[in-house]
DNA sequence: TTGTGTGCAAAAGCTTTGCATGTTG
DNA sequence: CAACATGCAAAGCTTTTGCACACAA
Protein backbone atom coordinates (compact mmCIF):
# COMPACT_ATOMS: atom_id res chain seq x y z
CA UNK A 1 0.00 0.00 0.00
CA UNK A 2 1.57 3.09 -0.91
CA UNK A 3 2.46 5.51 1.90
CA UNK A 4 2.05 9.37 0.43
CA UNK A 5 4.05 12.33 1.45
CA UNK A 6 0.98 14.05 3.51
CA UNK A 7 0.35 10.61 5.21
CA UNK A 8 3.97 10.78 5.85
CA UNK A 9 3.60 14.47 7.48
CA UNK A 10 0.49 13.40 9.13
CA UNK A 11 1.95 10.56 11.07
CA UNK A 12 4.67 12.63 12.15
CA UNK A 13 2.83 15.57 13.57
CA UNK A 14 1.05 12.89 15.55
CA UNK A 15 4.21 11.41 16.94
CA UNK A 16 5.78 14.98 17.94
CA UNK A 17 2.00 15.26 19.41
CA UNK A 18 2.68 12.39 21.95
CA UNK A 19 5.86 13.51 22.68
CA UNK A 20 4.95 16.99 23.50
CA UNK A 21 1.74 15.55 25.77
CA UNK A 22 4.14 13.59 27.59
CA UNK A 23 6.40 16.13 28.40
CA UNK A 24 3.65 18.54 29.37
CA UNK A 25 2.28 15.89 32.14
CA UNK A 26 5.79 15.12 33.37
CA UNK A 27 6.02 18.93 34.22
CA UNK A 28 2.55 19.14 35.08
CA UNK A 29 2.13 21.65 32.50
CA UNK A 30 -1.58 22.09 30.67
CA UNK A 31 -2.83 20.80 27.49
CA UNK A 32 -4.01 23.50 26.18
CA UNK A 33 -5.13 23.68 22.20
CA UNK A 34 -3.01 26.55 21.78
CA UNK A 35 0.16 24.91 22.22
CA UNK A 36 -1.08 21.49 20.35
CA UNK A 37 -1.99 24.03 17.68
CA UNK A 38 1.27 26.06 17.44
CA UNK A 39 2.87 22.39 17.26
CA UNK A 40 1.25 21.62 14.48
CA UNK A 41 1.44 24.60 12.94
CA UNK A 42 5.40 24.88 13.27
CA UNK A 43 5.40 20.97 11.70
CA UNK A 44 3.63 22.10 8.93
CA UNK A 45 5.83 24.35 7.79
CA UNK A 46 9.00 24.00 5.91
CA UNK A 47 12.66 25.63 6.31
CA UNK A 48 13.23 28.50 9.10
CA UNK A 49 10.71 30.74 10.64
CA UNK A 50 10.54 34.04 13.36
CA UNK A 51 7.90 34.11 15.81
CA UNK A 52 6.18 36.79 14.34
CA UNK A 53 5.66 34.85 11.08
CA UNK A 54 4.01 31.81 12.79
CA UNK A 55 2.01 34.43 14.53
CA UNK A 56 0.92 36.54 11.76
CA UNK A 57 -0.09 32.76 9.46
CA UNK A 58 -2.06 31.77 12.89
CA UNK A 59 -3.80 34.89 12.45
CA UNK A 60 -4.69 34.90 9.12
CA UNK A 61 -5.71 31.47 9.03
CA UNK A 62 -8.42 32.95 11.97
CA UNK A 63 -7.21 30.78 14.87
CA UNK A 64 -6.88 33.23 17.97
CA UNK A 65 -3.27 32.99 19.41
CA UNK A 66 -1.54 36.22 20.89
CA UNK A 67 2.51 37.00 20.50
CA UNK A 68 2.98 36.46 24.27
CA UNK A 69 1.58 32.44 24.02
CA UNK A 70 3.32 31.89 20.56
CA UNK A 71 6.65 32.82 22.53
CA UNK A 72 5.67 30.96 25.60
CA UNK A 73 5.14 27.59 23.42
CA UNK A 74 8.08 28.10 21.61
CA UNK A 75 10.25 28.18 24.61
CA UNK A 76 8.35 25.18 25.86
CA UNK A 77 9.14 23.58 22.57
CA UNK A 78 12.63 24.37 22.52
CA UNK A 79 13.09 23.21 26.18
CA UNK A 80 11.58 19.69 25.24
CA UNK A 81 14.20 19.30 21.55
CA UNK A 82 10.90 19.69 19.35
CA UNK A 83 11.90 22.93 18.06
CA UNK A 84 15.40 24.85 17.16
CA UNK A 85 16.14 28.44 17.78
CA UNK A 86 18.47 29.87 15.98
CA UNK A 87 20.69 33.23 15.66
CA UNK A 88 21.92 33.82 12.30
CA UNK A 89 23.65 36.33 12.73
CA UNK A 90 20.48 39.35 13.51
CA UNK A 91 18.60 40.32 16.46
CA UNK A 92 15.82 37.82 15.66
CA UNK A 93 15.27 34.68 16.73
CA UNK A 94 14.81 31.87 13.88
CA UNK A 95 13.23 28.56 14.77
CA UNK A 96 12.88 25.32 13.35
CA UNK A 97 11.51 21.81 13.64
CA UNK A 98 13.59 19.32 15.27
CA UNK A 99 12.10 16.28 15.38
CA UNK A 100 12.39 13.29 12.86
CA UNK A 101 15.03 15.41 10.54
CA UNK A 102 18.55 14.60 10.76
CA UNK A 103 20.70 17.09 12.86
CA UNK A 104 22.18 19.86 10.75
CA UNK A 105 23.90 23.00 10.62
CA UNK A 106 23.91 26.06 8.31
CA UNK A 107 25.39 27.95 5.63
CA UNK A 108 24.04 31.56 5.31
CA UNK A 109 24.59 34.16 2.32
CA UNK A 110 25.59 37.31 3.45
CA UNK A 111 24.23 39.22 0.77
CA UNK A 112 20.38 37.54 0.04
CA UNK A 113 20.24 35.74 3.28
CA UNK A 114 19.44 32.49 1.94
CA UNK A 115 20.06 29.33 4.10
CA UNK A 116 21.17 26.30 2.98
CA UNK A 117 21.81 22.49 5.26
CA UNK A 118 24.75 20.64 5.73
CA UNK A 119 25.71 17.91 7.87
CA UNK A 120 29.55 16.81 8.95
CA UNK A 121 30.05 14.35 11.55
CA UNK A 122 33.46 16.62 12.30
CA UNK A 123 31.21 18.48 14.57
CA UNK A 124 30.28 15.63 16.96
CA UNK A 125 33.88 15.00 17.26
CA UNK A 126 34.78 18.42 18.14
CA UNK A 127 31.64 18.63 20.53
CA UNK A 128 32.75 15.49 21.94
CA UNK A 129 36.29 16.22 22.96
CA UNK A 130 35.62 19.88 23.66
CA UNK A 131 33.77 18.72 26.05
CA UNK A 132 36.30 16.84 28.28
CA UNK A 133 38.96 19.02 27.56
CA UNK A 134 37.18 21.76 29.04
CA UNK A 135 35.22 19.98 31.44
CA UNK A 136 31.73 20.90 29.92
CA UNK A 137 28.35 18.85 29.66
CA UNK A 138 27.79 19.39 26.08
CA UNK A 139 24.34 19.83 25.44
CA UNK A 140 23.74 21.27 21.84
CA UNK A 141 25.37 23.68 18.92
CA UNK A 142 25.18 25.90 16.69
CA UNK A 143 27.66 26.25 13.42
CA UNK A 144 26.85 28.95 11.15
CA UNK A 145 29.17 29.22 7.82
CA UNK A 146 28.62 32.91 6.51
CA UNK A 147 29.49 33.54 3.22
CA UNK A 148 28.66 34.69 -0.40
CA UNK A 149 26.48 32.29 -2.42
CA UNK A 150 26.67 32.38 -6.53
CA UNK A 151 22.72 32.33 -7.39
CA UNK A 152 21.97 34.50 -10.27
CA UNK A 153 19.63 36.23 -8.49
CA UNK A 154 20.97 36.65 -5.03
CA UNK A 155 20.29 40.70 -4.80
CA UNK A 156 24.02 41.06 -2.58
CA UNK A 157 21.15 43.28 -0.12
CA UNK A 158 20.78 42.05 3.04
CA UNK A 159 17.66 41.10 3.56
CA UNK A 160 15.34 42.20 6.47
CA UNK A 161 14.65 38.94 7.75
CA UNK A 162 16.94 36.27 7.04
CA UNK A 163 14.79 34.26 4.90
CA UNK A 164 13.84 30.97 3.45
CA UNK A 165 15.06 29.92 0.09
CA UNK A 166 11.65 29.25 -0.78
CA UNK A 167 10.57 32.73 -0.01
CA UNK A 168 12.94 34.99 -1.77
CA UNK A 169 13.01 34.04 -5.32
CA UNK B 1 66.25 44.36 26.11
CA UNK B 2 62.98 43.03 28.03
CA UNK B 3 59.58 43.52 26.56
CA UNK B 4 56.46 43.99 29.39
CA UNK B 5 53.18 42.80 28.34
CA UNK B 6 52.32 46.65 28.30
CA UNK B 7 54.59 47.51 25.79
CA UNK B 8 53.69 44.48 23.60
CA UNK B 9 49.64 46.09 23.82
CA UNK B 10 50.54 49.40 23.08
CA UNK B 11 52.49 48.02 19.92
CA UNK B 12 49.44 46.08 19.23
CA UNK B 13 47.20 49.15 19.01
CA UNK B 14 49.52 50.96 17.57
CA UNK B 15 49.12 48.28 14.65
CA UNK B 16 45.53 47.77 14.63
CA UNK B 17 45.32 52.03 14.52
CA UNK B 18 47.54 51.79 11.40
CA UNK B 19 45.01 49.03 9.83
CA UNK B 20 42.13 50.87 10.82
CA UNK B 21 43.64 54.33 9.13
CA UNK B 22 44.41 52.60 6.02
CA UNK B 23 40.73 51.33 5.95
CA UNK B 24 39.22 54.63 6.42
CA UNK B 25 41.29 55.93 3.84
CA UNK B 26 40.82 53.28 1.05
CA UNK B 27 37.01 54.06 1.80
CA UNK B 28 37.15 57.48 1.86
CA UNK B 29 35.80 57.26 5.34
CA UNK B 30 37.30 60.35 7.74
CA UNK B 31 39.20 59.80 10.38
CA UNK B 32 37.78 60.80 13.57
CA UNK B 33 39.00 60.80 16.61
CA UNK B 34 35.98 59.33 18.09
CA UNK B 35 36.65 56.10 15.34
CA UNK B 36 40.33 55.73 17.23
CA UNK B 37 39.59 56.27 20.69
CA UNK B 38 36.54 53.51 20.45
CA UNK B 39 39.01 51.16 18.48
CA UNK B 40 41.91 51.68 21.31
CA UNK B 41 38.89 51.20 24.54
CA UNK B 42 38.25 47.87 22.74
CA UNK B 43 41.81 46.74 22.45
CA UNK B 44 42.50 47.53 25.87
CA UNK B 45 39.36 45.47 27.09
CA UNK B 46 39.95 41.92 27.61
CA UNK B 47 36.70 39.44 26.82
CA UNK B 48 33.70 39.90 25.17
CA UNK B 49 31.57 43.31 25.54
CA UNK B 50 27.97 44.21 24.34
CA UNK B 51 27.76 47.97 22.70
CA UNK B 52 26.30 49.65 25.87
CA UNK B 53 28.73 48.57 27.70
CA UNK B 54 31.83 49.92 25.84
CA UNK B 55 29.29 52.86 25.56
CA UNK B 56 29.38 53.11 29.32
CA UNK B 57 33.12 52.58 30.28
CA UNK B 58 33.79 55.47 27.88
CA UNK B 59 31.24 57.75 29.62
CA UNK B 60 32.69 56.61 32.70
CA UNK B 61 36.06 58.19 31.27
CA UNK B 62 34.38 61.24 30.68
CA UNK B 63 35.21 60.59 26.85
CA UNK B 64 31.93 62.50 25.35
CA UNK B 65 30.77 59.90 22.93
CA UNK B 66 27.32 58.62 21.87
CA UNK B 67 25.29 55.35 20.92
CA UNK B 68 25.23 56.05 17.90
CA UNK B 69 28.88 56.37 16.83
CA UNK B 70 29.41 53.33 19.19
CA UNK B 71 27.60 51.44 17.07
CA UNK B 72 28.35 53.00 13.92
CA UNK B 73 32.08 52.42 14.47
CA UNK B 74 31.97 48.76 15.79
CA UNK B 75 30.30 48.39 12.48
CA UNK B 76 32.88 49.59 10.57
CA UNK B 77 35.54 47.78 12.56
CA UNK B 78 33.43 44.66 12.14
CA UNK B 79 33.52 45.38 8.32
CA UNK B 80 37.30 45.38 8.11
CA UNK B 81 38.09 42.27 10.48
CA UNK B 82 39.56 44.16 13.37
CA UNK B 83 36.80 42.97 15.53
CA UNK B 84 34.27 40.31 15.89
CA UNK B 85 30.58 40.13 16.47
CA UNK B 86 28.86 37.55 18.09
CA UNK B 87 25.61 36.16 19.25
CA UNK B 88 25.64 33.44 21.85
CA UNK B 89 21.97 32.95 21.65
CA UNK B 90 20.15 36.26 22.83
CA UNK B 91 19.25 39.16 21.13
CA UNK B 92 22.39 40.89 22.58
CA UNK B 93 25.50 41.37 20.30
CA UNK B 94 28.78 40.93 21.80
CA UNK B 95 31.81 41.80 20.10
CA UNK B 96 35.46 40.61 20.73
CA UNK B 97 38.86 42.36 19.36
CA UNK B 98 40.04 40.25 16.40
CA UNK B 99 43.67 41.03 15.06
CA UNK B 100 46.66 39.54 16.32
CA UNK B 101 44.47 36.73 18.07
CA UNK B 102 44.31 33.14 17.10
CA UNK B 103 41.23 32.41 15.79
CA UNK B 104 38.80 30.42 17.72
CA UNK B 105 35.34 29.33 18.93
CA UNK B 106 33.18 29.51 22.04
CA UNK B 107 31.84 27.33 24.66
CA UNK B 108 28.90 28.60 26.73
CA UNK B 109 27.25 28.03 29.55
CA UNK B 110 23.98 27.94 29.67
CA UNK B 111 23.84 28.20 33.00
CA UNK B 112 25.81 30.83 34.80
CA UNK B 113 26.63 32.35 30.99
CA UNK B 114 30.85 31.68 30.96
CA UNK B 115 32.03 31.81 27.84
CA UNK B 116 35.29 29.65 27.04
CA UNK B 117 37.45 29.81 24.00
CA UNK B 118 39.16 27.31 21.98
CA UNK B 119 40.48 26.37 18.65
CA UNK B 120 40.19 22.97 16.64
CA UNK B 121 41.84 22.66 13.30
CA UNK B 122 38.46 20.40 11.76
CA UNK B 123 36.43 23.47 11.66
CA UNK B 124 38.70 24.55 9.01
CA UNK B 125 38.84 22.11 6.80
CA UNK B 126 34.88 21.73 7.13
CA UNK B 127 34.58 24.98 6.18
CA UNK B 128 36.48 24.80 3.15
CA UNK B 129 34.60 21.39 1.96
CA UNK B 130 31.25 22.65 2.44
CA UNK B 131 32.37 25.50 0.86
CA UNK B 132 32.79 24.14 -2.47
CA UNK B 133 30.08 21.57 -1.95
CA UNK B 134 27.91 24.17 -1.31
CA UNK B 135 29.17 26.46 -3.75
CA UNK B 136 29.74 29.54 -1.37
CA UNK B 137 32.66 31.61 -1.01
CA UNK B 138 32.93 31.17 3.04
CA UNK B 139 33.97 34.20 4.46
CA UNK B 140 33.83 33.38 8.23
CA UNK B 141 31.91 31.02 10.34
CA UNK B 142 30.73 31.16 14.19
CA UNK B 143 31.04 27.83 15.92
CA UNK B 144 29.37 27.76 19.51
CA UNK B 145 29.09 24.69 22.00
CA UNK B 146 26.79 24.93 24.93
CA UNK B 147 26.30 23.21 27.85
CA UNK B 148 26.61 23.24 31.52
CA UNK B 149 30.17 24.47 33.32
CA UNK B 150 30.90 22.55 36.37
CA UNK B 151 32.95 25.71 38.17
CA UNK B 152 31.54 25.25 41.58
CA UNK B 153 30.25 29.18 41.32
CA UNK B 154 28.07 28.66 38.68
CA UNK B 155 24.60 29.83 39.59
CA UNK B 156 22.65 27.35 37.43
CA UNK B 157 20.54 30.54 36.31
CA UNK B 158 20.82 32.33 33.13
CA UNK B 159 22.11 35.66 33.43
CA UNK B 160 20.61 38.36 31.74
CA UNK B 161 24.04 39.77 29.73
CA UNK B 162 25.68 36.59 29.00
CA UNK B 163 28.94 37.72 30.09
CA UNK B 164 32.38 37.58 30.26
CA UNK B 165 34.26 34.77 33.19
CA UNK B 166 36.13 37.87 34.86
CA UNK B 167 32.90 39.70 36.00
CA UNK B 168 30.90 37.02 37.20
CA UNK B 169 32.84 35.30 40.57
C1' DT C 1 -12.98 24.91 42.29
C1' DT C 2 -8.27 26.21 41.94
C1' DG C 3 -4.61 28.06 39.87
C1' DT C 4 -2.19 27.82 35.51
C1' DG C 5 -2.49 29.62 30.77
C1' DT C 6 -4.20 33.04 27.64
C1' DG C 7 -5.05 37.57 25.35
C1' DC C 8 -4.24 42.14 25.15
C1' DA C 9 -1.65 46.09 25.65
C1' DA C 10 1.93 48.32 27.73
C1' DA C 11 6.74 48.16 28.86
C1' DA C 12 11.41 46.89 28.25
C1' DG C 13 15.72 46.33 25.83
C1' DC C 14 18.74 46.67 21.92
C1' DT C 15 19.57 49.10 17.71
C1' DT C 16 18.63 52.46 14.07
C1' DT C 17 17.24 56.92 12.32
C1' DG C 18 16.44 62.08 11.71
C1' DC C 19 18.02 66.38 12.28
C1' DA C 20 20.82 70.16 13.73
C1' DT C 21 25.56 70.96 14.68
C1' DG C 22 30.48 70.21 14.33
C1' DT C 23 34.63 68.98 11.92
C1' DT C 24 37.49 66.62 8.34
C1' DG C 25 39.60 66.87 3.96
C1' DC D 1 33.43 75.33 2.42
C1' DA D 2 31.15 71.24 1.27
C1' DA D 3 30.23 66.81 2.71
C1' DC D 4 30.42 63.62 6.04
C1' DA D 5 30.36 62.30 11.07
C1' DT D 6 28.63 63.21 15.56
C1' DG D 7 25.32 63.84 19.48
C1' DC D 8 20.97 63.60 21.12
C1' DA D 9 16.51 62.01 21.31
C1' DA D 10 12.93 59.77 19.21
C1' DA D 11 11.38 55.85 16.76
C1' DG D 12 11.57 50.92 15.46
C1' DC D 13 11.56 46.02 16.29
C1' DT D 14 11.64 42.00 18.85
C1' DT D 15 10.57 40.08 23.16
C1' DT D 16 8.81 40.23 27.94
C1' DT D 17 5.57 41.49 31.51
C1' DG D 18 1.21 42.66 34.15
C1' DC D 19 -3.36 41.95 34.79
C1' DA D 20 -8.02 40.33 34.19
C1' DC D 21 -10.36 36.57 32.38
C1' DA D 22 -10.81 31.70 30.74
C1' DC D 23 -10.42 27.03 31.17
C1' DA D 24 -7.77 22.48 32.19
C1' DA D 25 -7.32 19.31 35.82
Amino acid sequence: MKVTTTEKLEQLIEEVKSIFSLHLEKNALRKTPERFAILEEIYNRTDHFDAEALYIHMKNQNYRVSRATVYNTLELLVSCDLVIKHQFGKNLAQYEKAYGFKQHDHMVCIDCGSVLEFCDPRIQQIKTMMGEILNFEVKHHALNLYGKCKRENCDNKQLKNIGVATTMA
